[in-house]
DNA sequence: AATGAATGAGAATTCATTCAT
DNA sequence: TATGAATGAATTCTCATTCAT
């Protein structure tokens, strides 16, 4: 079988070639502004050829956003198992992982969180929407844990471990997007590092106890 | 000059007809997915005549987001100059206030937050470019006003005020944005105004001096 | 009856104002690129106005064709009744009217010339269609005198004076037309006068009898 | 190759099938009325696919305007080449090659003479501009030789040979917009081959010696 | 599997013309 | 009579998607 699994092998390489060239596209465009050609053209294959890997345009965005998802939740993961960090450790090293995904791919992962909250995520095919659902989920439940943790060992207050998640998670991609914005507007001003470093910090200590 | 009034007076009701509706259209499509037909007939007005009042499509969307912004900064503002309350409950106070303008026009935000940090903002006009800059600039030196009083006041710690306001703006921001995708995905989560309140209130808590 | 003469005086007041302000669209940017709007901005009017003189665009063109026919045939007939002139003092005087209409107005001859065999002369009113043949016939006609008579003289040889006829008109636009374009492709090249004079030198010596 | 090459062919049968229909829209409706639908129509293809093969509707016209100026370049060079023929009856020969160019295609070429002087001719890309300019200066220049031979040769007169080149080229399309004109007014009228015929005899007649 | 030419529906925008005032 | 806002059909062009090779 060692033909089929390096057809397999091949298979997977060009879907991955096909995300690449995807991520690059609307990176630099946007969903909207970004072509199939372009992709195709990017990705050295015709734009036939990128509909025998993905359904459709739709699709081949919601996959990419599923990737920088698993990134990101890994991440999260990583950190939540650090079992030397104390809770507070853990926030902090939340940000720096956070900061580390954004650097990786600022333009895909802006674009992305600008596309979560659209009504385009609802044309999506069932079992991608159920993908998103899992990944975005866990990215919270991860952030949870951490404070769930802290709460238990009686450091944090006590809030809902969710809304917490939420508010850190929130804080994140606004701040990245609004940083991203001022850059926009003034190339000059790149305050993203220390403000979300800040605000982290300022976060963890409003739910500190005492 | 009655007559000349009055026809003033129309010419601006229709504006703010097209308003309404490119409203109503961009907020529940997207900017992208909106067009302008659409627009018109929502607006009960033939395509052309949206021409007459908007030089295009880009410029209709950018002066909606002006608009928001308006809304927006005056609330801000509102907040700052309420003189008897302390920089703590001006903080409290904006989250109410930011929300609120949420509420009003939640979708449109929602656009309006989503196409901040895009490629195509620097498409817009010069003088649109330039408006939305000041806008943007204001809120946030607004939102910084308070905290330095806060500061002044020995209140708060000594952090940068305008990194302070990209925190509460990013938080708020962010904030909607997520727990818009929450709703998104499941209709019958809506915890904006909590999340939004408890994220306010730990950041309150964690600038607070001791 | 005073008021109603002023009345209709100011009414072919407004007549011309109006082709005059079409000549100056037409001749700038080309019958296809003029637009209405513009006409009536150059004539100080409201778009409206210029159909309550005119049934439409068409017809407000055409009527500014046959007004500039109206002028060349006059030139043409003058030159004819000059009766001290020889025919071939004629045919050199009529090069020199010819030229003169067009220094008037060069721009709008040639938007004419260019229109004379378009499709769109057979979309006209039977009222116009009449007229246009009618100016375009009696300018032919008079070219075709000043040659009948140098052949009733005996001066030039014996051609069909009307063919006589539409040598000369046809070298003149083609000339007009050609230089045109050699302007428009290189300005400083202005040969028109000269090339223009040399044809009619040479037809004239290739009608003349020994 | 011969797979590529089959489609090279087929890609340039395309084009031509294109310029074909092309060809046959604008010369009935002029380049103004004639829309991009119907040419795909005539080609029998979807106006997307002219887009493959044409920048856009200016460009697809521009082409054609070359192609056909190729021609008539090429039948010129034709007739000067023919060592055994006199300058006198190169001249003549002319005529004949003119109105062949013009029997081939009767339509288009009016419409190309037409739009010669145009403004729209500004807006062409400066790569299309100088093939225009160059088979356009080839075309008076080729005239020109014949001249230029006869007046070394002292049949002719001394005239510029560039300003007799650009008369025989004014009169030429200067009689068949005539002709034309003539033709659309009254269909009968159809004297094109003797006018362009008498007027080219007279003009030989006229710049003969003595 | 891969290609890439062809498709054609659909988008933004323009502008001659109308009509209520 | 004059206005000029409104119309809406028509136009150019784009681009996601298909399908014969």
């Amino acid at each position: 079988m060692t033909i089929e699994e390096r057809k397999e092998r091949e298979k997977e390489m060009r879907r991955l070639q096909i995300l690449d060239a995807a991520k690059k596209v609307f990176a630099s465009k946007g969903f909207c502004d970004a072509t199939v050609d372009e992709i195709a053209q990017e990705a050295e294959l015709s734009p036939g050829t990128l509909y025998l890997y993905f359904k459709n345009k739709d699709e081949l965005h919601a996959v990419l956003h599923i990737k920088i998802l698993k990134v990101l939740i890994e991440k999260i993961e990583n950190v939540y198992h650090q079992d030397k960090l104390s809770p507070e450790e853990k926030i902090k090293a939340l940000a720096k992982a956070l900061y580390e995904v954004y650097k990786t791919d600022p333009l895909i992962l802006i674009d992305i969180l600008q596309s979560q909250s659209t009504e385009s995520i609802r044309k999506l095919s069932p079992k991608i929407l159920t993908q998103i659902k899992h990944y975005g989920g866990n990215t919270i439940r991860n952030i949870a844990n951490i404070f769930e943790d802290g709460i238990r060992e009686e450091i944090f207050l006590n809030h809902d471990p969710i809304a917490l998640a939420d508010i850190v998670w929130g804080l994140f991609t606004g701040v990245v997007l609004w940083e991203e914005t001022k850059k926009g507007l003034d190339p000059k001003k790149d305050f993203l590092k220390p403000t979300l470093e800040l605000g982290i910090e300022i976060i963890s200590r409003g739910v500190k106890k005492n």
